[in-house]
Order: structure tokens, then C-alpha cells, then sequence
RNA sequence: AGGGGUAUAGCCAAGCGGUAAGGCAAGGGACUUUGACUCCCUCACUCGUAGGUCCGAAUCCUGCUACCCCUGCCA
């Protein structure tokens, strides 16, 4: 992982500690268990893990698991599991927002003794109408002036299970007319007679968000509570709690937008949809944002990051490229994936003047970028496969590869020339012809005379067969922001994502190749060795292609 | 009696009173046994807008506009 650029929130910590030196600079990274981590959640990790590392300090998983109707082990898993995966393991340690039930409702009672809380019977319904509007303020709770002794009858009875869900809530006493609404006396205790995924049926009353959430922060002696802009309202009432409790130390919250990138979609809501109603092949279908399936469509940590990192911290909304994201990542694996040949669309070609029964081994390189990594033999004979897209008869200009009476090189191996074209009845190619120059091994004409193009090819005898998953886009549109107000998500689904290659070929070389394993198809693009499906490679990206500009 | 936040190129984004970084994308060229990679070059006389202050303004002031967030007993 590579040094944080300065962003607007370290000049905040450099500012602090140009005034407390001595401040060890803490974060946290505070996931609820609802659903699967995604891209956004690796920008506010890559934070806040960051942010960490580069003062020194350290970093907390903190699973925010109040709401217990709506979390679940699975989840509490999978977040740990794409946090390893991402190699950002807590520095600071692993903690639950419940394990932290016991202290809430300490300080829940101090408040109500102090006079700062109060029991409410309005419903849902009455609560919304006393509340007001944006621009009308609320009016107090009629239970709003209970004495204290009352208050703490009534919530040590909610805690006891007394009432059913809704009847009563606790409320912070701050101000009904307050122009920011969180502040309009925030309930900060419900009752939910659920069983939670860790405390079981301890507790039928769950502290809210915004109340458990700077206790947490405090407790844990979280310095820097970073988190989306959303949350920038709540900031007045973060404070609140940790003034009025009275927290020594207090967390600073701060906030950066969240990550949208094109032809995609972040909310876990949606996400859910997708995999509930098998639009696509689960959490980690590769065509979904979440960690999980980049990981299986074959992204790597450090391109996540880089790409992040890139992207910036700021606190302007913004909707990034997609290729920022594929830049990242192919930027790495020019690097690092090692070459093979695969034919998306094989094409039979004949060299005629190839004796038969002949074999030769051509050594060809990893990675042409870094000698070092050694090279490979392809088997060569008389019968080949090239791609489709490698000949045509009729060539548009500037057109290099195949075509009838042309030179070609054969990547590693001969020079050929294209002379006969075989049809069946419908007129479908079903063979080329050609006659190599077999002078010219490993591809260099004695001659010296220039050959433009390079195409890569296969052993008909020798290849093997294989399933290649090509993804796009998850949807059409590019901002899915934009989408108007009478159409859904599902209008704007891309609906050719997925094309499914089911005979394709590719050098025998592969067939050890072991599952997340990824390669550059030479021509093609990156490839990953599904860890799912035994026999197929998911395409991560392709390569960059120039030709079809120049086409034209 | 609404509040809070944000506006710099197609997309991100730096900039903090001294004359518009960088990345992605795009376009041109060189190189090339991957039309990839790599390497060169081009890409904002102007910073949402209208005024003002100043020798000097993207930066300070005033007005206006646009977009985002807030009316859960979600987080």
C-alpha cells in the first residue's frame, strides 16, 4: 500500500497535533452487519486504516450491530474475511458495538438523571407530527417534563420487557425548535423484542446510532471518527452525547464524500435485490462492486487502493471512471501477469508446406516486459487455430493481421502467407490456407524485410478447451445517480453483462493453472482463474485497443 | 424560521493573496514479434455566476445560481 497523498482531513490532524503533540491518532472502521463490503466501503477503510498508518496510530473493526432485526453472521464473516483479504487487519483490535450495551444504558440512566432524557409514549406517527418540518420547528413531547424518578421507573421497565415494540422511546432533551432536526430531541433508545446475532435476548431495548456511535468512539479512544458526508448533520448531536456524558477525551468526527464510480451502484439495499432475485450470481458475482466480487472477477487489494488513492479524499460529491478502476489494475498485471495464448474465436489454419506428423517447440516469453520471469514451449504443427478477428478477406486499411495474400508473423514462430480460403456450402470460412516461411524461426525474416503484423495462434492438435467469462458493466447508464424518478435500477441493467465463451482455446500450460490465479491472454486482456467454477477464466479487463479508432 | 455542505477541463483533483499541479479519458507521434506496454507531444488566458476590495483574486468580501444531505423508533 502506497503513502497517503495529504487530504484535507490530515491537514485537520496536523493541525490537532500541532496543539497535542502527544496525541495518538486512532480510527476505527465501523461496518454495520447488513450486507456485503463494497468498493465505497474500501475508500472509508482505506482511510481510515491509512490515516492510522501513516500517524503511527491505530486502527479499530468496529461491527456497528445495534439494529438487531437487521444483522447477521454471515455478515459479521464476510467483513472480516474482505478486511483480511485487503490486508488491512485491525491494528487496534476487533470490537462489536454491543459489546458496549451495558455502558449505554450506564450512561443512558445518567442522562435521565441529570435531566438530559426523558421517557416518550408517542408512537412513530405522533413522534413525526411533533417533530415539525424543515421549515416548521417541533413542538415538545407532551411527555417531555417527566420527573426524573418517573424516567427512571419507566426505562428500567422497557429495559425489563414491560412494553411492546414502539410504545416507548428514550429521548435526548435538546431542542424541538433547533433548525438542524437531528437535534429535535433524537430518540435514542427503542424497544425490539429481536434476538441479537451476539447478545441473544439479553436486551430488548437497542440503543440508536447516533447516540451508541460517539460512546463507541470514546470508549474505544478513538481520536478521528471518519466517516461519509452524510453524517455531517449528525456532527451537532455526536457532540452532544460526548459532551454530556462527559467523556474526557473527545472523538473528533469528520467527514468525506463517499465513492460512486460509473455503471454501477453502492447501495447494499439494491445489491441485496440483485442477489435475492438471482439477477446475479450472488454477493460475489463478478460483475458486482462488492469486495468479494472483484475479488473473484480478479481485481487485487493494491489495484483497489491505488484506485481509491487516485480518486482522492474530498467532500464534493463526484461520480468516478470505471477506467481509473481498469487503469489501476492493468497497470498492475502488465506488471505481474504472466502471458499465455488463448483464441476467444478459433479459426482452423492449414500451413501446407508443414510436414504432417511434425512437432517443434517454440519458446516464447512470460512477459516480454521482464526477461527474467523465463519463457514457455508452444507446440507448433501443420494444423492451427488463430482468432477469428486475426483474418479477414476483405481488410479495411491499416489493417495488419490475416488476410488473403498477405504476410503475417505467427507470434514466436513462422512467418505466413495467406493463400487459400475454404468455404462450406453457406459460405462460413472453415479453413485458411497458408505457407509458411520456414526460414524465418522464432519470426525474424533473413531477409530482413518488415512484417507489421503479429498474430498469436495454437497447436490444433495440442490446445486445450476452456470456458472464458467476458463481463461488462453491471448497467448502462454511466451516473445510475441520474436515473429519473419513474424508472428503477432494473430499466437500466445491462443486459448483455455477461457473455459466456464455451469453446474456447487456450495453450495447454493452463491447465495448472490454479484457482485466482491471473494471466495476460497476449492480444486479449487479463484473466483470472475462476475459484468457483472449475475450468473457466473470468476476464478482469481488457487491453487497451487502439485499432478500432483507426479503422474508421 | 429552515439548516448544513459542495462548486476548478469529459471524469477525479491539487491549490490556502503573487499569475491554474497531477492522474484517468481523449487526440497526435516514436518504438514494437502483444494495434498492449514504454516514450514524447497536445489538451483551463481561466476556476458556477455578477459585482466589490487589492499593485495583484480560484483564493478575501457581498449578492445570486446549481447540485448533494437532513422531516427513521435505519446506519
Amino acid at each position: 500500500m502506497e503513502e497517503l497523498k495529504n487530504n484535507f482531513i490530515h491537514d485537520i490532524i496536523d493541525e490537532d497535533l500541532k496543539v497535542n503533540p502527544d496525541l495518538k491518532i486512532h480510527t476505527r472502521f465501523p461496518p454495520e452487519p447488513n450486507g456485503y463490503l463494497h468498493i465505497g466501503s474500501a475508500k472509508a477503510i482505506w482511510i481510515n486504516a491509512m490515516t492510522a498508518k501513516k500517524y503511527g496510530g491505530l486502527f479499530n473493526l468496529r461491527y456497528d450491530d445495534t439494529n438487531p432485526s437487521k444483522e447477521d453472521t454471515e455478515y459479521v464473516e464476510s467483513i472480516y474475511e474482505d478486511l483480511k483479504w485487503l490486508g488491512c487487519e485491525p491494528t487496534g483490535g476487533v470490537f462489536y458495538g454491543s459489546d458496549y450495551f451495558d455502558k449505554c444504558y450506564e450512561y443512558a440512566v445518567k442522562l435521565i438523571k441529570e435531566g438530559k432524557a426523558y421517557v416518550c409514549d408517542l408512537n412513530a406517527e405522533e413522534m413525526r407530527e411533533y417533530r415539525g418540518t424543515l421549515t416548521v420547528p417541533g413542538k415538545n413531547s407532551p411527555y417531555r417534563d417527566r420527573s426524573v424518578e418517573e424516567n427512571l421507573d419507566l426505562f428500567e421497565r422497557m429495559k425489563n420487557g414491560e412494553f411492546p415494540d414502539g410504545a416507548k422511546t428514550l429521548r435526548a432533551k435538546i431542542d424541538m425548535a433547533s433548525s438542524n432536526i437531528n437535534m429535535r430531541d433524537p430518540a435514542i433508545y427503542r424497544i425490539v423484542h429481536v434476538n441479537h446475532h451476539r447478545q441473544g435476548n439479553k436486551w430488548c431495548i437497542y440503543p440508536l446510532y447516533d447516540y451508541a456511535h460517539p460512546i463507541q468512539d470514546a470508549l474505544e479512544g478513538i481520536t478521528h471518527s471518519l466517516c461519509s458526508i452524510e453524517f455531517e448533520n449528525h456532527r451537532p448531536l455526536y457532540e452532544w452525547v460526548i459532551d454530556n456524558i462527559g467523556f474526557e477525551q473527545k472523538p473528533k468526527q469528520r467527514e468525506f464524500a463517499r465513492l460512486n464510480v460509473t455503471h454501477t451502484v453502492m447501495s447494499k439495499r439494491y445489491l441485496r435485490k440483485l442477489v435475492e432475485e438471482n439477477l446475479v450470481d450472488g454477493w460475489d458475482d463478478p460483475r458486482m462492486p462488492t469486495l468479494c466480487g472483484l475479488r473473484r472477477r480478479g481485481y487485487t487489494p493494491a489495484s483497489i487502493f491505488d484506485f481509491v488513492s487516485r480518486a482522492g479524499v474530498a467532500k464534493a460529491y463526484s461520480v468516478v471512471d470505471y477506467e481509473l478502476l481498469e487503469h489501476c489494475i492493468r497497470e498492475e498485471l502488465n506488471d505481474t501477469a504472466p502471458r499465455r495464448i488463448a483464441i476467444l474465436k478459433p479459426i482452423k489454419v492449414v500451413v501446407t508446406n508443414y510436414p504432417e506428423d511434425k512437432v517443434e517447440y517454440f519458446d516464447v516469453p512470460n512477459n516480454p516486459n521482464h526477461p527474467e520471469t523465463g519463457t514457455r514451449s508452444l507446440p507448433f504443427t501443420r494444423e492451427l487455430y488463430i482468432d477469428a478477428n486475426d483474418f479477414t478477406e476483405v481488410p479495411p486499411p491499416k489493417f495488419f493481421r490475416m488476410k488473403p495474400d498477405g504476410e503475417v508473423r505467427l507470434m514466436g514462430a513462422y512467418i505466413v502467407k495467406c493463400n487459400e480460403i475454404i468455404k462450406d456450402a453457406d459460405g462460413n470460412i472453415t479453413e485458411i490456407r497458408c505457407t509458411a516461411d520456414l526460414e524465418t524461426r522464432n519470426g525474424m525474416p533473413t531477409d530482413g524485410r518488415k512484417v507489421k503484423g503479429t498474430i498469436h495462434w495454437l497447436s490444433s492438435e495440442y490446445a486445450k478447451d476452456t470456458t472464458l467469462m467476458l463481463y461488462d458493466f453491471l448497467f448502462d447508464i454511466e451516473n445510475t445517480s441520474d436515473i429519473p424518478e419513474d424508472k428503477t435500477y432494473d430499466d437500466y441493467l445491462n443486459k448483455s453483462s455477461v457473455t459466456k465463451i464455451e469453446c474456447a482455446k487456450v495453450e495447454p500450460s493452463l491447465d495448472e493453472a490454479t484457482p485466482g490465479e491471473r494471466f495476460q491472454f497476449v492480444r486479449v486482456g487479463y484473466f483470472v482463474k475462476d475459484t468457483k467454477r472449475d475450468g473457466t477464466f473470468n476476464r478482469i479487463v481488457g487491453l487497451k485497443d487502439s485499432f478500432p479508432k483507426a479503422q474508421k
